[in-house]
DNA sequence: AAATAATATCAAAATATCTTGATTTATCAA
DNA sequence: TTGATAAATCAAGATATTTTGATATTATTT
């Protein structure tokens, strides 16, 4: 791929990963809470697991999330530090007025948080 | 609709308007060559001009484009002001090494450019 | 009024994306 | 080693988007 391609290729996954509501949704929710693990966001949103599983990927992939395994856990979190667009993006996410569910943490017998 | 939901479909159709290679492509020759009309960038981009019109009221419709009638022609251009994530957009579009069609201008006999 | 030109809209096929349920992988505990 | 838990991946159906060609709309010219 030239690098030409590469770059708009990225453009695209980053504005494709913020075309969805449930992954806006997500960024909003870790933006607040900061990092949780799949269970946790699975607890809290009320989700099927590969469907959240899923959507963290396409979001990591993008850029705007890191994951840090610790045992069977996986946390996710926002990527930092972000590049300037990509932080403009959660800024703007920060900014609208969605209602998230409350959080539900089900990873405390995690013995490393 | 409620408030939120407003908030969020707009944040969609922005993200939206972004994902995708042609309409990138279209931003950034609009900012870099200013107000066109359609005809100017069918022959421009070589593209079939119902897929051209479609493209164009996408961006429109999110908030990116302005259309100002002549007559028979519609002239396209960056809508200015813009809010801060979409001059943000339009910021990382401009600096994204994409190459685009020489310009073609077809409206030269349009009496009122 | 009729013909032409620029643009918009529509319907259908082609593509892409999302959701779900099932399966797989990896880690820990008994 | 066996069983259980957390997470990732896969396949298939459901939904959404894009492209194309045809038609409609609007403005202009003859």
């Amino acid at each position: 791929m030239s690098e030409h391609e590469a770059a708009l290729e990225d453009f695209l996954a980053t504005a494709g990963a913020l075309y969805d509501a449930t992954r806006v949704r997500l960024l909003k929710f870790l933006d607040m809470h900061g990092p949780l693990c799949v269970c946790d966001l699975q607890e809290s949103f009320g989700m099927i697991q590969s469907r959240l599983s899923r959507h963290l990927k396409i979001l990591k992939d993008a850029g705007f999330l890191t994951v840090r395994r610790q045992g069977r856990w996986a946390y996710y979190a926002i990527r930092s530090p972000l590049d300037r667009f990509r932080t403009a993006a959660i800024e703007e996410i920060r900014a609208l007025p969605i209602e998230l569910p409350e959080l539900k943490r089900l990873s405390e017998s995690c013995p490393i948080q």
